[in-house]
DNA sequence: GTGATTGCAAATCTTTTGCACTAAA
DNA sequence: TTTAGTGCAAAAGATTTGCAATCAC
C-alpha cells in the first residue's frame, strides 16, 4: 500500500508535467493523502524529518513553488511574517485565527461578494482573497 | 503654514496618545497631509530622507508600528515579501495590482460580502479582507 | 531630572541563490 | 549520457532588538 501511495504520487507529478523524484514523491505524498491542508514551509520540513524523509528546506521552498506553479497547491497570504500554502487549489476563502495562525477554509460558494467595481480597463482580475481574521473573544 | 501643519500634526499625535516628539511630528505630516495613501517602510524612510528629515529606518518601522497601535494607520497584507500600511483606517477593501505593487482602496460600502459562516463560537470577528489581485491584460 | 524615544549596528528570521553532486529518463 | 533536481552553505531582504545617547515634559 505504501507503493500504491508512492505509484499515486508519482502519477500526481507525472500529470502535473513534474518528475517524480524521491523527494517530491515523498512530499506529494505527505500533502496530498488524507484531507486538505494548510502548510508552511518551515511546518513540512518538519514533518519529513519526522516521517524520515531527509530533505533540504532548500529543497522544500522550491518544490512547493513548484507545485504551486503547476497547480497542486496555492500560496495563502494572510501573514506578513510566513507564507502558508493549501492543497486545497479550489475557489475558496480562508479564517484565519490569528492567535493560533490557524487557517480554515470558506466553501466559496457560501459566500457572495458583490459590487465590486473594476480596476482599470487594461487589468484583469487574477483572483479574488477573503480573508475573515479571527479571534478568542475577550472573556 | 508649515508651523500650522506641524501643530496639526502634533495635535492629531496628542490625541492619539504619542509624544509628539520631532521624528513622529515629521512622519506625521508626511503620512497624513494629502489624500490616503498606501506606503512601505522603505518608502517612508525615502521619501523622509528625500523630505531632509533624518530618521532612522529602526525608528520608521517603531512608528508605523505605534501609528497602528493608536489606530492612526492599517496594515494591509497583501505580498509576502513587504508590508504596507494605509493611512485609511476606515473599513475598506482592496485592489492590488501584481504586476505594480500598487494599491487602491475600494470603498467598502460597494461590496457586499454574504453568507460568511461562523468560524467557532469562542471567536469572533476582528476584520474581514478583501483583495482582488489583478494583473495587466495578456495582449 | 526622569522616563520615553531615537539611532545605530547587530541580530533574527524567512526565503532565495550559486554551484558541485546525484539521479531520472 | 544528458538534463533536471538536490543539498549545502552562503546571500539576500525585511524587520526587530539592545543599548547608549537624546529629547519631551
Amino acid at each position: 500500500m505504501s507503493a500504491d501511495l508512492d505509484a499515486n504520487a508519482e502519477t500526481r507529478l507525472r500529470a502535473a508535467g513534474l518528475r517524480p523524484t524521491r523527494q517530491r514523491v515523498a512530499l506529494s505524498r505527505l500533502l496530498f493523502q488524507g484531507a486538505h491542508r494548510h502548510i508552511t514551509a518551515e511546518a513540512l520540513h518538519d514533518e519529513a524529518a519526522n516521517a524520515g524523509i531527509g530533505v533540504s528546506l532548500a529543497t522544500i521552498y522550491n518544490t512547493l513553488h513548484q507545485f504551486t506553479g503547476a497547480g497542486l497547491l496555492s500560496q495563502v497570504i494572510v501573514d506578513s511574517s510566513k507564507t502558508y500554502f493549501d492543497t486545497n487549489v479550489s475557489s475558496h476563502y480562508h479564517f484565519y485565527h490569528e492567535d493560533e495562525g490557524a487557517l480554515i477554509d470558506i466553501p466559496c460558494h457560501d459566500v457572495a461578494v458583490e459590487g465590486l467595481p473594476d480596476c482599470r480597463p487594461d487589468c484583469s482580475v487574477a483572483r479574488v482573497d477573503v480573508i475573515v481574521r479571527v479571534r478568542r473573544k475577550d472573556q
